[in-house]
RNA sequence: GUAGCAGGCCGCUCUAUCGUUCUGAUUUGAUCAGAGAGGAAAGUCCGGACACCAUAGGAUAUCAUAGCGGUUAACGACCGUCGGUUCGCUUUCGCGAAAGCGAGAUCGAAUUAGGACCAGUGCAACAGAAAGGAUGUACAGGUAAUGCUGUAGUGAAAUCAGGUAAACUCUAUGUGGUGAAAUGUCGCGUAAAUCAGAGCUUGAGUGUGAUCCGCACGAUUCUGAAGGGUAGGCAGUUCGAGACCGUGAGUAAUUGCGGUUCUAGAUAAAUGAUAGAGGUUCUCGUUAUUACGGGAAUACAGGAUCCGGCUUAUAGGCCUGCUUUUUUA
RNA sequence: UGUCCCAUGGUGUAAUGGUAACACUACGGUUUUUGGUACCGUCAUUCAAGGUUCGAGUCCUUGUGGGACAA
């Protein structure tokens, strides 16, 4: 079992993301948020991860906490649900004004995967 | 040695494991190798390069700059110099019994958006007789007579070619606009459809954004309404007014010549996580010092077309010069 | 990435370079048996720091914070 994130696993395009926002479910864990949408077909889990500007001012902090939860995602991503015929989209939220550390992160992170794989499938999926 | 001021420079290091973006190999499963943020990358306050719009032409407006000389691709930046302002040392003169006060000069430091108010217009609260076509209080002087003259008094400024242009303005010089979401190209898709108005060579309008002229285009046209589609790839894009070293010119900013070198290129956006070791600074304890051990801190901050400046943020450290004070010889 | 605008009591707005004004709110007082109304008073480092000026909310420069726009 290997731990790369490379770009086949990021969340890509301004429609995807679009619907994504507009379609998705979330749930919330501290300051921590995921947006997730199934999505038809088996492909490989698609991610991507946002701090918004109007928590963390600096371009410095806000690289920080990508990182951090980048790295996070990277050691948990086999904990998340796998099926044959439906694969996630997801986006992660950072909103807090306050810079984390990693624990913390990985902490929240945890929980909100505990959390997904526990709801049933049955809600539908896109194409 | 201590403290302060000014200028310049550096701005944590190493190892292991797991990852990340680009490039190159081996090769289609991936693996290996190399490279990978800053002095401000920031603010966007100026100036350019580059691209397109007539390789942008004339006039006016707008805006910017403002002693003199130089540097530069260019600038509102930088360097030199003259002047102004403030402070300090020394010193001269005047007043005074002294303390001290006032005025000037040399030297040093800091600072300075520093053309023109004999072109015109405007402005000056309070105080004051009077604030710009002047007017007149008290005392003294003077006259044939009169604010005619001086002093006092008010004020930042009181007749002085007055002050004020970071007041309008004038003078000189410069200034076309837009801004990588520029621009070119490939691909996907739709509606060369509908409605209303204008116009069809006697010209509606368009061509980049202050106006007019001029120039070019112009009927398969232009404007508006409602609506439909796309919102992807590649180029531009990282070799450049480049960086470093030596040497010549110049007071300096800067620049000539020679040599060496290639140093990020992402696009929901790459530098991270964990563990360990070591620097540096501060602090506590043990110790006669050296030293040993524990604890804390290690800044500001992240490229997005690229350069030259300016401004702002910055733990800690180093170097140079000047001043203050202390000790020793 | 680029362009533009704004900031004055708690709130909304004024003020030609010359004592920062008005309305509402809040607080205190007077009137009233009490409350309301009415009247009186209090509440400002004009976002910050420099500069020009005799004098700055106003003019200039640089920052801080907030907002808007660009296919």
């Amino acid at each position: 079992m290997r731990f790369t994130l490379g770009k086949d696993k990021k969340l890509k395009g301004k429609k995807a993301i679009e619907t994504l926002f507009a379609q998705g479910l979330s749930i919330r864990k501290g300051a921590l948020r995921l947006k997730y949408l199934p999505i038809d077909g088996k492909d490989l889990h698609k991610t991507s991860f946002s701090v918004p500007k109007r928590f963390l001012k600096l371009a410095v902090h806000r690289n920080r906490v990508k990182r951090l939860l980048r790295e996070s995602y990277r050691l948990q991503q086999h904990h998340m649900p796998v099926s044959d015929n439906s694969h996630y989209h997801l986006m992660w939220v950072y909103q807090s004004n306050k810079l984390p550390d990693q624990e913390h992160i990985t902490q929240l992170m945890q929980a909100i995967i505990k959390q997904l794989s526990k709801k049933p499938e049955s809600h539908k999926t896109v194409s």
